[in-house]
Parts: C-alpha cells; sequence; structure tokens
DNA sequence: ATGCAACTTAAACCTCACTTCAACTCAAGG
DNA sequence: CCTTGAGTTGAAGTGAGGTTTAAGTTGCAT
C-alpha cells in the first residue's frame, strides 16, 4: 500500500474527509490522482498533517500555516531539517503564548485577592495606568 | 456624569459599540434606556465587560461566559465576593490551558531534536502509542 | 429653534474553518 | 456484470463573533 485513498488517510490522520479536501482546496496539502480522479496520498503528507493540527493548536490561522508550509522544498520530499526549521518557529511562538497567558493568570491571581476587576484600579485591565493619560477611567482593556 | 452613553462606554471599555449591542441581545449585559430610547451603562458594567475580555483571552465562548455572569445575584450590585468567585473559576481553567500549552511545547522542543514529525513515532501526534492498538499507525493527531 | 453628532433598529454582511448536499463516478469483491 | 461502498464536484450551509448599512430619531450646544 503505497499510496492512500482519502477515506484511509483521514483515518491515519484524523482529519475528516472534507477537511483533508478544504486544506488541499487552500494550498495546505497536496495529492495525486488516480486514472478515474480520486485522490491518493503519500505518508509523507502526514507529516502535513500532523504540522497543521499542531500550529492550530497554537493559534495559528491556516493562512499563515499556508504560508509556512510553503518555505518548504517543492522539489524534494522535507528532511528532518526542513521540518525541525519551522517547528522551531511554532516553538518560539508558542512560548510568546505560554509567557501572555502565565500573565494574564497571575493578574488573575492579584485580582482575585481583591476581587476588584475595577476598570480604575485593577492591573489586569488598566496594566500600567498609561490609560488614565486621557482622562479617567481606560481606554481598552486588555494587550498589555 | 452618573450613566455612560454607548460611546463613552465602548471608549472606556475599548469595545466597539456594536459589539456592545451585540454583548446585550446575548444577555451578557445590559442597560438602562433614556426617554429617547438610547442606552445608558452604568459603570459597573464595565466590571462585566472586563469580564467577559478576560475570559475571551482565556479561550471561554460568550455561551460559557453567559452561563457565568447568570450566576450574578440579579437584584444587587455584584460584590467583590461575586467576582472573586467567578475570577477563581476563569483561573483554573487558565492553568489548565497553559499546561496543556506547555506540554505541547516540550513535545514539539523534543520533535524538534529529531525533527520527526513522524506519525508512527513522535509523541505529538502519538502521544501514548495507544493508537498502535487498531493497527500500524495513529487515528488521530491531537488531544493527548 | 436649529444643526449636527451620536444614537436607534433590523437585516445584511463578514471571516474562519469547516460540513453537508445533490448528483454523479470509481474501485473492487462475488 | 452487478452491487456497494467510497470518492468526485461545486454550491450552499453552519456557527461564532461580530461589523456594516440604511433609514430614521435623540440630545445638546449655540
Amino acid at each position: 500500500m503505497e499510496l492512500l485513498t482519502i477515506g484511509d488517510f483521514a483515518a491515519r490522520s484524523g482529519v475528516a474527509p472534507s477537511a483533508l479536501r478544504y486544506y488541499e482546496r487552500e494550498g495546505l496539502i497536496r495529492s495525486t490522482r488516480t486514472g478515474g480522479n480520486q485522490r491518493r496520498y503519500r505518508r509523507t503528507e502526514l507529516r502535513r498533517v500532523a504540522f497543521i493540527r499542531i500550529a492550530q493548536q497554537v493559534g495559528v490561522s491556516l493562512e499563515e500555516i499556508r504560508e509556512a508550509l510553503a518555505a518548504l522544498p517543492e522539489n524534494r520530499t522535507p528532511t528532518k531539517a526542513d521540518w525541525s526549521r519551522l517547528s522551531g518557529r511554532w516553538r518560539r511562538r508558542l512560548e510568546e503564548r505560554i509567557t501572555l497567558m502565565e500573565r494574564l493568570r497571575d493578574q488573575l491571581t492579584g485580582c482575585i485577592g481583591c476581587g476588584c476587576l475595577s476598570m480604575q484600579r485593577c492591573k489586569l485591565i488598566n496594566p500600567d495606568d498609561t490609560l488614565a493619560a486621557t482622562g479617567p477611567g481606560p481606554r481598552n482593556l486588555l494587550n498589555p
């Protein structure tokens, strides 16, 4: 079994056939066709799908994933080094998100202490008191 | 200035008027009306909006946020203790998500070492080798 | 009292990431 | 050959979380 049908590929990747067709339309994965126009997937495509799903967990849009995947070589099967480079980028991204959420957690913990969630005093909402500059009260809630 | 117009409320909360109307339609916030049917917001509503935006950052859907806010007292202005209880729930949730993302990061770090992202060998994709049970290769990629 | 920015509504529209549908074709076992 | 399950397409639908539009009304300063 050299090439996988869409059904088998879906089963092995855990992604629905409809989603796989969608990914193909969006240029995220590729397939060859049989004489009868059915899709056949090489097993190396599984790595692409793995990468896509991991990136989605990290909060990356399909558009960005498509761009990242475009950096893979066209003509040869991607090597470990190719995947390693891409994964490294996602890891840095993931670490940024983790840092952000940890900061949110710490601030929320502080706010549970004071029970406030006040727009006037709470660090969670008015991080650096910068908002007070244009009058009393904050202008936006987030993005510290 | 006891009550805020929707424009002022939007400016102070950093949330667009259209979004505020949407939140009201969805039962997340409330307003009183003037004789001429215009919305007026009490400043305590800012806390609700703060809570909503924070919860969204934590990855909670508006539906769940609505349910959480429904736990607040109807007849009296919520106390610090009320907000504290709700915030505590979100904090636990946030910690769960952080743990999940840290695990993902650690696994991704390992996979950068091996450069694999292999469907056969990689922990990231085939976490506990449980998938091998129904034949060779994994059946789904994520949710360890 | 008038002018104008800010407000009101319902309905339509938007993006994202898919899924579902209808109508049809292909692949493979008996 | 026939049946049946799996695959094909374009188009439409879904749901979340809003934004935009059009037509009309209100609030407030002058």
